[in-house]
DNA sequence: AGATGCAACTGTAACGTTTTAGATTTTTCT
DNA sequence: AGAAAAATCTAAAACGTTACAGTTGCATCT
């Protein structure tokens, strides 16, 4: 055991290890607290690795183990682009300090096969998990991630969510409550703006319109050839040319604030008044329609909320595939309309 | 050399050595273009290597080399979320497709010290390259890995960047400009509302004002108490009451899209009307405070092109280091102004 | 013929870690 | 005291890669 004042380099096992006068192996499974080391040995052990400063060499763990203590982040590339986005990925980082997880941002472009940077990631043992976003009901990468019981959590649900963890905001919700504040107001002629078919929350909010039809019967029609995730100014120009001819439109949904934002400005371009002639129902994750044109509805979605349990939710995943998966939905209420 | 089918595993260069009848050795140097390997040789075994599917694996090539092919992004995590932030990470993962270099996202947390995170990347080998913004002219973090000669790009310029790779927005000429058109508007008592002092742009910016106000022979007061990164509310707060008090002010510069949406809104409760009683100019990244409010003046400032400067920067200080650093400015002109 | 040079390849070691099987010491039991 | 059992530690191998020092076979030179 020498005790020498070390070399100036990044300390190994190796360096603890002719540090105490230990083996390389017993230094390793005293500091991974295996039940064959004696508690004296691992305080002695963990001192020394704390005083030199030392860290695991992550590529040694994963050459060894397969495990990456990477979790990957999949986000399409949106051509409207939201800082929603932003905020997902900092509160997901924020939840992963202090664990040994790395945040790696996995690009989707619009021309590549959705599956293929899932693919790649699982085959190429790139992560230990992984987070991915735009869910549809029977998602492909959800069903190949299943079947390799590869860990993973979704933004949004899928038709087997109830056996995967992820996180959603309950756009059935939102659309019923919705539709029955415009009713509320008076409102009889109501129109929904609805995002890109296919995708689940599409789907969701699909039910919740046809629900809300039952509830307050009154009909409310999605409107067609255009979705929410169009450029702002497509939904503008279609806005404007909507609200031109079906003047009997008094109340419209529309799922994001960019797209509310050209609503509004076709509104005012056909010379209509927000909440007297027409009102408008949406909602934000960071505040700023209210500045925008405080006559707007809104209701308030909470992606940072959304960021800290998919990372909690994947963790859990990877660290104990065999518990029940972390699940967790944001229901919309009267409460959060401002 | 057996062609057999092999089993059903990850191929690795023991592979592809078992069907070339190579050594593994002359696998690896043939894939890397060695010089002492035929050319027959390298062709047929970049052709099993292609048939089998070889991607080399990552952890075995950073533990053996060092060399980790991820490149970290350090971003700050913003009280203002701006969408600014999203689109840049697009921009660099953009940019790294096709490329063997993975992007981490690492973030930097208002109550930590700023050298903690590059101090933990470059110590501990985490990264190949390291893109940092928010710089100050005497950036601690620059300082430090240019004496490691560290490979790194900034979003922002410092006080010896001539020697390293840069992306810039000139806040110089910007202000120069924006003065300059709200004098020419008429206006002569201009206010400015810089940044948190201490960082470059700030720095920058107070140099354009000084210019500006010799350029055009009036005062311009950067106000006191607030700043940009300030929370939409406290600057909303601060505009009202300044607004009320000192009713001289006719025109108004602006750093960030949300600052500004707060002092329209506190423009408008004060009772006055833009471009009638007072001019703002403000520059955005995301063109969206035109539907806000069109009086607004504004300058577009193209993000995507500092993450795409970015990660080529960083990318050729990696492979090439002695080369000239790839430095990039993006200089605001009349004819951006919309 | 023997030496020299060259082109093309190979064997071995090492990067840092964990796992496995085994070795050594200590304790417990009779 | 001696044997069995338990506690504690260690040596070696392996993960996939590349650098280094050879080795082999063959052509060229003197």
């Amino acid at each position: 055991m020498e005790q020498q004042p070390k070399p100036h380099e990044k300390p190994t096992l190796k360096t603890i290890a002719r540090l105490s006068g230990l083996a390389v192996a017993t230094v390793s499974r005293a500091l991974g607290d295996a039940p064959d080391i004696s508690a004296d040995t691992k305080v002695k052990v963990r001192k020394i690795a704390d005083d030199i400063g030392y860290v695991p060499n992550r590529a040694g763990v994963r050459l060894r183990t397969g495990r990456t203590n990477v979790i990957s982040l999949i986000l399409p590339v949106e051509t409207n682009m939201t800082n929603h986005q932003a905020r997902l990925q900092t509160t997901i980082a924020q939840e992963l300090r202090g664990t040994q997880f790395h945040l790696n941002i996995t690009p989707l472009f619009d021309d590549e096969d959705p599956m293929k940077p899932v693919r790649n990631v699982v085959e190429n043992g790139l992560a230990d998990g992984i987070i991915i976003n735009s869910t549809r009901a029977d998602d492909e990468r959800v069903r190949y991630m299943m079947d390799r019981k590869f860990p993973f959590a979704t933004h949004g649900r899928t038709q087997w969510c109830q056996d995967h963890p992820y996180f959603d905001f309950d756009n059935f919700a939102f659309v019923r409550l919705a539709a029955r504040h415009l009713y509320d107001l008076g409102r009889r002629h109501i129109k929904i703006m609805l995002p890109p078919p296919g995708l689940n929350y599409s789907d969701e909010m699909t039910r919740g319109l046809d629900q809300a039809q039952r509830d307050l019967g009154i009909p409310i029609q999605a409107v067609a050839d255009v979705h929410g995730d169009m450029s702002a100014d497509d939904i503008g120009a279609w806005a404007y040319d909507f609200l031109k001819t079906r003047t009997a439109t008094d109340g419209i949904i529309v799922t994001s604030p960019i797209a509310s934002m050209s609503v509004v400005d076709a509104v005012e371009r056909v010379g209509l008044t927000l909440r007297r002639d027409i009102d408008l129902f949406t909602r934000e994750a960071i505040p700023f329609l209210k500045l925008f044109r405080p006559q707007i509805h809104l209701i308030r979605e909470d992606v940072g909320w959304a960021g800290t349990h998919l990372a909690r939710a994947i963790i859990q995943a990877i660290r104990n595939p065999d518990a029940p998966p972390l699940q967790g939905l944001e229901v919309p209420t009267e409460t959060l309309i401002f």
